[in-house]
DNA sequence: TTTTATATTTCGAAAATCTCGAACAACTAG
DNA sequence: CTAGTTGTTCGAGATTTTCGAAATATAAAA
């Protein structure tokens, strides 16, 4: 098994964040992952193909947005808070809030 | 002549402008509109090819994120700070602040 | 008016990235 | 071992990015 990379707090550049959250799909999942807590990939149920949606946590992850970790056959991500936080304050808070209802429709089971 | 786009307040989604701020040569533009308010593409002088920088003020003029009017042979830039706020407060300043610290690194040709 | 200079955009091609179906890999249960 | 679930990787077509060259717009000089 490949190891998943996850950027040093100090390599995570704001470009890099921003440009990863520049995406409806990647929005809905961080608002997911802010709102639900740690969840996997099925989980975040964003409506794109699942090798779409790999893509999409792979951006996320190698940003330094989310983490990552395996637990069974399942890949929990959740968001890297503290670290974006001391990096970049107040912007996950201003980014979720902002986020409302103007992108993609989460559909809840 | 063509006639340049801008979208309406309306349409300004927080996925294009996060995508918009989400390049190193872009997010210094703003910072320097924020800096000393409203400047033409020469007196930006970011370090990278004309073409480059046509390009990346169109990105930012079309998400919503500035607006250029001319005067004379030049185009002046300035943020669209009154929209950006009224959509999605507190994320310019935010962004403004963050960059400040860690800025981005611009590679000479 | 014609020429020259300045400011910026558009064109075009190579490189990089995005989307998504298909194949693959890792793990669990029966 | 086989089947089922979860998620990644591969590969091709579409889109985007970069940047030199050519084009466009305006002003000023000759």
């Amino acid at each position: 098994m490949r190891l998943v990379f996850h950027p040093d707090q100090k390599d995570i550049s704001l470009a890099g964040v921003l440009y990863a959250l520049g995406d409806p799909v990647r929005l809905e999942i961080v608002k997911s992952l802010a709102e639900r807590g740690e969840l996997s990939c099925a989980a975040l149920d964003c409506q794109v193909p699942k090798s779409t949606m790999s893509h999409h946590l792979r951006v996320l992850r190698e940003a330094g947005v989310l983490c990552c970790r395996k637990e069974g056959t399942q890949h929990l991500n959740s968001l890297r808070q503290s670290d974006l936080n001391a990096l970049f304050p107040g912007l996950l808070e201003v980014v979720l809030r902002s986020v409302g209802q103007r992108s993609c429709p989460l559909r809840l089971r």
